[in-house]
DNA sequence: AATTGCCCCAACCGCCTGGTT
DNA sequence: AAACCAGGCGGTTGGGGCAAT
């Protein structure tokens, strides 16, 4: 049995609202409100619309404080943000940004934020490569002279910050200096983890992050800082063995993604590990639960910066239970077990 | 000036979820 | 427990506007 229609679709107009149409349902919806029922709404005003449509033309267009285009940088930041932690859920994401519907943002990802993004990422990919180019002559030249000098290739991996890291052996070098920087190449791949206490100035927050500074336990990737290895390598270890799908993650990033330009799995870049940021949470256990109940996602500010939260607005706070199971859901490869 | 192609966005469609009966 | 229903959401589309030719 197929589901009811919420309208009847032979009776009602579609297409753009007239005016007219408009104003009769802004100034019902001021003087009455919704009465909680969309459906029956269209009947007592006398429009011939359905009532999802209405509810839409309400919400996306005649409800007070909206805001149509003109999205700000810090904006685009906190779309990207969000985008990238949580995916397509506009809605959510519309919640961060007070006058600003999902709709519209959707809209603004898929036909300029999207191309913004691949623009900028192309331009980074250009500069890798070329950067990856001269480190691997400088690297051969290198060995040429120490196989010259000693007769053995030196077999032990090269990491380095500037190389886009594959997934990494743990335990493979002996070189503790190396390992530490192979760890921190890893993490800053998948992302870091916001502190409770250091709310960092969005205005820095920028695409792809970037190594600032570091200290021996965290490292500054722009806003956000990362355990380094010291504190955090044996438990990534034990989470390799424990959940061996977890690089295999790393695989499957929303298409979105892939036509940024990161369907290359082992050259990640940035972006994609921001996708993952809570992962390092899960891996260390430093604040999320398996249960989808955690205080992790219980505060979504701790996702986007800078808080434009307004505490008013009605769509974040309906969005968060759907936000966590969702987060959840995503982190299923990367949780440990309680 | 006319045509073409692209971009943007409002609106629709269909699915999912949660509440009610 | 199952069926029904409305609200909510994300994906998609159609058409208007605009720039390029």
């Amino acid at each position: 049995m197929g589901r009811a229609p919420c309208c009847d679709k032979t009776n009602v107009k579609k297409g753009p609202w007239s005016p007219e149409e408009d104003a009769k349902l802004k100034s019902y919806i001021e003087q009455h409100g919704t009465g909680g029922n969309w459906i029956a709404l269209p009947q007592k005003i006398g429009l011939k619309r359905c009532g999802k449509s209405c509810r839409l033309r309400w919400l996306n267009y005649l409800r007070p404080n909206i805001k149509h285009g003109g999205f700000s940088e810090e904006e685009d930041n906190v779309i990207c943000s969000l985008y990238l932690n949580i995916g397509s859920r506009w809605s959510i994401i519309a919640g961060q940004l007070p006058g600003r519907t999902d709709n519209d943002i959707k809209n603004y990802w898929n036909t300029r934020l999207k191309k913004k993004l691949l623009g900028r990422q192309r331009k980074e990919q250009q500069a890798q490569a070329r950067r990856a180019n001269s480190l691997k002559q400088e690297m051969k030249r290198e060995s040429c002279e120490a196989f010259m000098v000693s007769g053995v290739i030196n077999q032990s991996p090269y990491w380095s910050a500037e190389l886009p890291v594959a997934v990494p052996v743990m335990g493979s070098t002996q070189d503790p200096t190396m390992e530490d920087q192979a760890i921190r190449s890893l993490l800053i791949k998948l992302g870091g983890n916001f502190p409770d206490n250091q709310q960092p100035n969005t205005t820095n927050f920028q695409f792809p992050i970037d190594i600032i500074s570091s200290s021996q336990d965290q490292l500054y990737v722009n806003s956000l800082s990362i355990p380094t290895s010291a504190a955090i390598v044996n438990t990534i270890d034990s989470t390799c063995t424990q959940f061996p799908n977890m690089f295999q993650r790393l695989e499957s990033f929303p298409s979105e993604l892939c036509e940024l330009g990161y369907d290359n799995p082992p050259q990640l870049d940035g972006l994609e590990g921001l996708y993952e940021m809570e992962m390092v949470n899960a891996s260390t256990g430093t604040s999320t639960s398996t249960s989808g109940a955690s205080a992790c996602w219980g505060d979504i500010n701790s996702l986007v910066y800078p808080p434009l939260v307004s505490d008013h607005y009605e769509g974040c706070q309906q969005g968060l239970p759907q936000l966590q199971d969702s987060a959840f859901e995503n982190l299923r490869y990367f949780a440990p077990p309680q």
